[in-house]
RNA sequence: GGGCGCGUAGCUCAAUGGCAGAGCAGUGGCCUUUUAAGCCAUUGGUUGCAGGUUCGAGUCCUGCCGCGCUCACCA
């Protein structure tokens, strides 16, 4: 496919031609650096603090963010993983030429290597004095950003790449013009540092469990469907984890947590992207009520590690993470919201009834399960914004969780919400396979054929199941959203590196 | 999938239905401590795509593509 290249890029196309003819290699094998940027500063700045004379010489690398030609001298900035730093060419130490070849063959997105010492300007800034410097990689489009200031040591960009679109597919032109962008995933990365150190301290063992599935399960959603030539047989991708984790408390590993993708076919919003990263811990022994101890703990950890505090400002709210959280009790949060006692309405039918005397207008046909899952997200997590627990959940809509003792229509599940946003989900798990195998026929009967979310009956779950299964809380999270919560950002696709757009033709 | 909005130069944005513009970037000059350096000159457009209305369309209409917000669905 011929690439039709823009007026900027053929100039720069022919400086690679031109340097290529005077014997220099725009892009060479190798490169050498000893400080990065902020490494230098620092040197220079301790030895000035000492009041010490030595030279601190350092071999610098980077992309040009900045050029300041002023006749026989230079000023750049180059910009490294750690930041920026000011580079001065002059004409006196390096030849004219060179200091021609720097002005006329380096354009702003380039890679350069330059050696010098550190000196401070007359402005103040820490400033490497180029004694000489090499092209190391030429960029051919120029990079989607007008110019750089720096105030008081902060960098402003100007007319910077702000379209979401051309930012999302090109996300390596926004992580190379937005450094906040960096440091949203920076962050992510140090959350998920963070909750596996709090799990491998408890003794919770990192596992990897198939993302190719036979038979799909753990949660209702549609999922998306592959097919393995040789095998002629299709194959799901996964939308959660939890059967195959349940599989191996029943091999006697009784702690095990995984991170890792799940993918749901399903339409894409602000907090939805069809495959997302998710975690799920499975603790034998335990129940809802421990695993929700543990959440609070596990988040109240994760915040002191990434922000170095328990408390953080999402869209404009205070969000302290300091347990314990609020807890509501699923039936009696709805009878506060809406004035239905869920209780009072075990049949789909009358629950339908209540709502429309309510003045709620329910989605015809739908399961009792889906009705009171619309009254939750409609009337209740908008409004949880502080860390809440929402508890005990109707059996209906959670196939895998236990009952409660002595109330068979209640299971022992609970919803963690921040920010108006469910962010986890979590429950005493069903260790009865006699029992088990009621609710998947169950969820069979009540949902529609056409219903693409029912569970299918899985026998091999079944079979381990059957094999005994210790009593055990189970829990599962949103990695995504948690990243959203602790890096304030409304939109799931700023926390994700190549969100999933819609594809385009390209010409 | 529905509703609303948006799409103009590499980037950020202007342009009552009447000559498609600005800043930065780029190009050619001047300039030895600048920092959105400055000064002089200058290049750059299939106005998302395809039709239509009109003497004349970036602007109005229709369809399509993409993005955003929102509703539905979901986590």
């Amino acid at each position: 496919m011929a690439r039709e290249y823009s007026p900027l890029e053929k100039i720069r196309l022919e400086k690679i031609e031109s340097l290529r003819a005077r014997g220099i290699e725009p892009y060479p094998t190798r490169a050498r650096r000893t400080h990065t940027s902020r490494e230098a500063i620092q040197a220079f700045e301790a030895v000035e603090a000492r009041g010490e004379e030595t030279k601190v010489e350092v071999t610098l690398a980077g992309r040009l963010r900045a050029v300041r030609p002023m006749g026989k001298i230079t000023f750049a900035h180059i910009e490294d993983g750690d930041g920026r730093v000011q580079l001065f060419f002059r004409a006196n130490d390096l030849g004219e030429e060179k200091l021609k070849f720097f002005n006329r063959d380096f354009d702003l997105g380039d890679f350069i290597q330059a050696e010098g010492y550190m000196f401070r300007t007359r402005a103040g800034e820490v400033t490497l004095w180029v004694q000489d410097f090499r092209m190391l990689a030429k960029a051919i489009t120029p990079l989607p950003a007008a110019k750089d200031e720096v105030v008081d040591g902060e960098v402003i960009s100007h007319a910077v790449l702000s379209d979401p679109e051309t930012r999302f597919r090109q996300r390596y032109a926004d992580l190379a013009v937005n450094p906040e962008v960096r440091d949203i995933f920076r962050r992510r990365a140090a959350i998920l540092r963070a909750l596996r150190e709090f799990l491998d301290a408890r003794g919770f063992l990192e596992v990897e469990t198939p993302i190719l599935q036979p038979i799909y399960g753990g949660a209702a959603a549609k999922p998306f469907i592959t097919h393995h030539n040789q095998l002629k047989q299709d194959l799901y991708l996964r939308i959660s984890f939890e059967l195959y984790l349940k599989r191996l408390l029943v091999g006697n590993l009784e702690r095990v947590y995984e991170i890792g993708r799940d993918f749901r076919n399903e339409g894409v919003s602000f907090k939805h992207n069809p495959e997302f990263t998710q975690l799920e811990f499975y603790w034998a022994y335990a129940d809802y009520e421990q695993v929700m101890a543990l959440t609070e703990e596990m988040l109240a950890y994760v915040a002191d590690r990434v922000l170095g505090k328990r408390t953080f400002t999402y869209q404009g709210q205070e969000i302290s993470l300091e347990p314990p959280w609020k807890r509501i009790e699923l039936r009696q949060g709805l009878l506060d919201a809406t004035g239905i006692d869920i209780q009072q309405h075990p049949t789909a039918e009358s629950l339908a009834e209540a709502m429309r005397a309510a003045g709620i207008e329910p989605k015809p046909g739908a399961a009792r399960g889906k009705l009171i899952d619309a009254l939750i997200s409609t009337y209740l997590e908008p409004r949880l914004i502080q860390p809440t627990f929402l508890y005990n959940y109707p059996r209906d809509i959670s196939p895998l969780a236990k009952s409660l003792p002595g109330d068979p229509q209640t299971v022992e599940r609970f919803e963690g919400f921040i920010g108006g946003m469910e962010l986890c989900n979590a429950f005493t798990e069903l260790n009865d396979p006699l029992d088990q195998e009621a609710r998947f026929l169950e969820m069979g009967r009540d949902y529609d054929v056409e219903d693409e979310e029912r569970h299918p009956m899985d026998e091999d779950y079944l079979r381990a199941m059957r094999y005994g299964m210790p009593p055990n809380g189970g829990f599962g999270m949103g990695i995504d959203r948690l990243t959203m919560l602790l890096t304030d950002k409304h939109s799931i696709r700023e926390v994700i590196l190549f969100p999933h757009l819609r594809s385009r033709e390209e010409e």
